[in-house]
DNA sequence: GCAGAATGTAACCTTGACGTTACTTTCAGA
DNA sequence: TCTGAAAGTAACGTCAAGGTTACATTCTGC
């Protein structure tokens, strides 16, 4: 699975240290666990809004979860 | 211009505490006037990276400058 | 080894982020 | 008052985010 080109995620650390499965962050954040899955393996990059609610239900920062590749 | 539904903004705050024009920012983060115009407006949400150059840019956190509207 | 849970992945579709260009409006300063 | 900088806004196009559904794979525990 392709890494992203300008970002890397830290989602599947931090969702498995809060103990959930993707089935289960999905439907925290009300998305599909296909869109949990492809942000997890860089497919693509989250919206601002589903990032900021993916924060939220970790208990962390937008910038724990995801960082610019410079 | 509508506010967006979703998410509020505090860029144009920040953007002039800085002391920066819109088109400052925009050259900072590599995007068109119009689009940092547009989303201090409301008229839509940045991506992910772009939210992150932003907060970049500003020396603030993601979450100083977009927040969800709940 | 088997069953079920968790995860990977693919095809197709819709919506919205953002670019480009350009015209208009507002406002501060000489 | 004039002038230029800053900001608002519109039409049109491209591409990627994310939904739905479904099937395949991996990893458990019994």
């Amino acid at each position: 699975m392709p890494d992203h080109p300008d970002l890397a995620t830290s989602l599947k650390d931090y969702r498995q240290a809060a103990g959930l499965t993707q089935a289960d962050l999905a439907a925290k954040v009300s998305v599909s666990r296909k869109t949990i899955n492809t942000i997890e393996n860089g497919v693509f990059v989250p919206t601002t809004v589903l990032a900021l609610k993916l924060a939220r239900a970790l208990g962390c920062r937008v910038e724990d979860l995801f960082s610019l590749r410079d």
